[in-house]
DNA sequence: CTGTTAGCGCTTTCAG
DNA sequence: CTGAAAGCGCTAACAG
């Protein structure tokens, strides 16, 4: 019923071995018995078995994904970039959700790993010891992708979130503010939450602010409790002239909480964030924030990821990405 | 290097046959031989491999997915209800995005079927005779998700897109307006976006109401287009007094035109869509909107497609999910 | 330029 | 409950 390649060979009168090198284009064929072996590929409509391939030739051309949560749009604007990229070298993807819980990603990288794929893009929160272990009974390239791990051994491409915390927090401060309020994230995410929260106190230390207990929150990146969050400093009495939030999402909730007080931004209250994901610029006013180039995050950890599973030589194996403060309505200067 | 099946087998000092049978659970070892195998797994640190399994077994336990766009958050949705499912039946999914281009759709397709996925899961916007062409050299099940073609052949699950635009549009009639205006969606994307327009159409006149050239435009789908559009509108000398917008994107970036002018959403235009994204309670006001269950069709899909790859007895092939008309802040009654 | 021949690592009868 | 053996469909030397 299914056609193979033997079918195919004897319908033409060639052997496997030419039926297999038309098929991957090998050039050591005549015209002619290439087209004969067409002709026979088309009247059988024969379709190449990748399956048996890949044992046969121990290269599945798919490598695994695991992502946090392909339903959040930062997330899902990364992993448009690792897939165009990945497609561009042919090459397919399985994508694994993990909702960045430890156990269910050890338990995806290792079914990823029975299933073959060539190379391994993992994108999570913190990178532990176990995950680690987990990589290292692979043999196959991994990098990460919007998170790194301590030692650097392993690849990754990423940006600078302190850096960038650092520079939201600078230009509010540039722009005379001084009570400034921080919305912050899970402070036990490393690459994320922490290291945008030490941006935010980096940036306050340098100008010579001290920090003000009252006015840090931490939330869990989303909009509810960006809400949330903002709501809480609106009740005390000395309420800051402008907030930092962590994520878009986060920065967007203050903003509508601001707005439900009946108070306006930025006139009243000024906010910034990190992330520029697409809704920045799909809320009034526009968000003004400093851009991750998300897309690109996951296109260079994919384009990455090729030159490793083909052994390419590589200049350099931790990636830091630019970031951009894109200035837009959120912020009030107070001169 | 990498340790096999007969690596445990000799290990163990059992066959291979029985080290299969083990590694696949199958109750017919004894505990005593189970456990020596066991150990020798451990010690050897063997993995299966899964491609030489899927060429013996004719089973991969993968499933092809190919979606328009990712990072679109209305199909991110539904790829996080279709990866939850397949993931509690053991499925992993190849994702594929196709940007609704029939060519690369065909193309996906294709290179899916030569990794031998157990299934497809098809989104995409109109299913043409090329793709049931397509369709047809498979020897998987398929299942329409989010779509639907004409002889309803192929399974499909979606929700009633003419009857959830009637549903919104007749809310609107029902608070007394009267000038009710369209933007629409691309009519050539039958399921959807002409379907849409349908139920508008006909909720019109049901009502006895005539539809105005001038109070219909075409978007997108997206924020951009349903802004430009609302602006148009505006300049007109007779307003509408609500808009039907196709999808919540363009809802929302209605609700910026006119609060652009200085106007007020829903006190001087009432603005309604279909589809209930995540943003939709994101903004102010907070858009009343025909939820569709993106989660849900996702997952119905799948399970669906579960029950195809076993055979199982189906009552069902054609499954159309419930909408639901969520009230917020966007429409006012004109009473 | 083309054919022969081993496998790739596992499942699956079929015996026993 | 366990083993032997025959493939699954293809690639990759190696010859010629």
């Amino acid at each position: 019923m299914t056609v193979t390649i033997y079918d195919v060979a004897r319908e033409s009168g060639v052997s496997m071995a030419t039926v297999s090198r038309v098929v991957n284009n090998n050039p050591n064929v005549k015209p002619q018995t290439r087209k004969k072996v067409f002709d026979a590929i088309e009247k059988l409509g024969y379709r190449p078995n990748a399956v048996a391939r890949g044992l046969a030739s121990k290269k599945t051309t798919t490598v695994g994904v695991v992502i946090p949560d392909i339903s959040n749009t930062i997330f899902s604007e990364v992993a448009r970039g690792v897939e165009d990229i990945a497609n561009m070298y042919r090459y397919n993807i399985i994508l694994c959700n993990s909702d960045k819980k430890k156990e269910k990603e050890i338990q995806v990288i290792n079914t990823l790993l029975e299933k073959q794929v060539d190379g391994l893009l993992f994108m999570g929160g913190t990178v532990s010891e176990d995950h680690i272990q987990a990589f290292k009974t692979a043999s196959v390239p991994i990098v990460l992708c919007g998170t790194k791990e301590e030692s650097e051994k392993i690849p990754s491409v990423d940006i600078d979130h302190e850096k960038a915390a650092y520079d939201a927090v600078q230009s509010l401060i540039n722009a005379g503010h001084r009570d400034i309020a921080l919305i912050g994230g899970n402070f036990e995410d490393l690459a994320k939450g922490f290291a945008r929260y030490q941006g935010y106190k980096k940036a306050m230390e340098d100008a010579g602010l001290t920090l003000n207990e009252d006015l840090i929150r931490v939330g869990n990146f989303r909009y509810e409790s960006g809400l949330e969050s903002m709501k809480q400093f609106l009740q005390t009495e000395r309420k800051p002239s402008a907030v930092f939030a962590v994520t878009d999402e986060m920065a967007i909730g203050a903003i509508h909480a601001i707005q439900d007080e009946g108070l306006k931004v930025p006139e009243d209250i000024s906010v910034i964030s990190v992330d520029n994901i697409r809704m920045a610029s799909m809320v009034r006013p526009l968000l003004t924030t400093v851009a991750q180039p998300m897309y690109d995050i996951g296109a260079v950890s994919m384009r990455l990821l090729t030159k490793l599973m083909v052994n390419e030589e590589i200049e350099q194996s931790q990636i830091i990405l630019p970031h951009e403060l894109i200035q837009r309505e959120s912020v009030a200067s107070l001169s």
